[in-house]
DNA sequence: CCTTGTCCTGAAGTCAGCTCCAGGATATAA
DNA sequence: TTATATCCTGGAGCTGACTTCAGGACAAGG
């Protein structure tokens, strides 16, 4: 049983043209031609292209995807760089995750700031009064309401990213 | 007290052309100029430089900031779509992190892969007898090591990886 | 036999988000 | 006063990951 390059890119869902260019760019140096010169997906095939977008999902460029399946070809001896290649990557994605959530983290104070603002019907509740600038320690009072809610782990996230951001002031 | 473009570039960890471009782009509408036409940032352009910079980090576009900055000028009558504005952003970063949690767990599932491999010095462990082909059913041999090593939590993310990869096949 | 659909290639185009460059002004220190 | 550092602008260039295009081949149904 084999796939088209159409059934393929409907079972992934990617276009035909994303499959085109990974294989150009030797992504998919295991995809035979039939007798036509099209192209013939086996299930395993479709199975290392799950990999293949799970690492591209993953924020790992083309050129390292195809170290990594460069790497498949050569067989067993290149197993233990391929599982480096993968530790690295995870290690990568990790921190990418973390990062994400620090900036998860302000954007739900900024969120409390405009949701505060909205209720006042104005923003100057934020402002040093007479001025257009926030308050400095704005950020006091926004722990302040984290505690009352009982929101100790929106609490311990947010001191993070603020002992962060304060770090190379 | 105010700050030059250098000093700002550091204390944000941002190149100058970054910030020019910023700049350029709309970003920075309120950083005034000095007599002879440099920048000079005040200590409330740096806050809300930090907004812009998450929001950034969050994966919203310089186009879809600079939105949001221009709400900010028109004063207080734009409070509601700013908050929304910050709101579909935060669910869309939801949304990634999500996702990446999930390309996680699939990571994690190829490092096992190669991490047996690797002890066992070649892949066809995982592979038919006698083929190239990976055993079809080797996410169940996975989430079976998952909980014998009562790793339960991520035994639930996998799972709900591979319903999520079955569902349109 | 003709139309419609799917496939092929190489090459050029697009887009976001920077990044670099040329050419020039001002500031600070020795 | 001369060297060095920092700033300015407009515009060109770059990178990665596609995306589109021109021009053509084959296959199946009516």
């Amino acid at each position: 049983m084999s796939y088209s390059i159409g059934q393929v890119s409907k079972k992934l869902g990617v276009t035909i043209d994303t499959i085109r260019y990974y294989d150009k760019s030797g992504l998919l140096p295991f995809v035979k031609r039939n007798d036509i010169g099209r192209r013939e997906f086996t299930d395993n095939d479709i199975h290392l292209m799950r990999t293949i977008i799970c690492l591209k999902n993953a924020g790992v460029s083309v050129v390292d995807i195809s170290k990594f399946i460069e790497y498949r070809l050569q067989g067993d001896s290149t197993l233990e760089k391929r599982y480096q290649l993968l530790e690295d990557h995870r290690k990568d994605l990790q921190q990418q995750i973390t990062d994400l959530e620090d900036t998860m983290s302000y954007l739900k104070f900024k969120e409390w700031y405009y949701q505060t603002a909205v209720e006042a019907g104005t923003e100057t509740i934020h402002f040093v009064p007479g001025t257009n600038e926030v308050i400095s320690d704005l950020d006091k009072e926004y722990s302040q309401h984290l505690k009352s809610e009982g929101n100790l782990k929106e609490l311990q996230n947010f001191a993070n990213v603020k002992d962060y951001r304060n770090r190379n002031n």
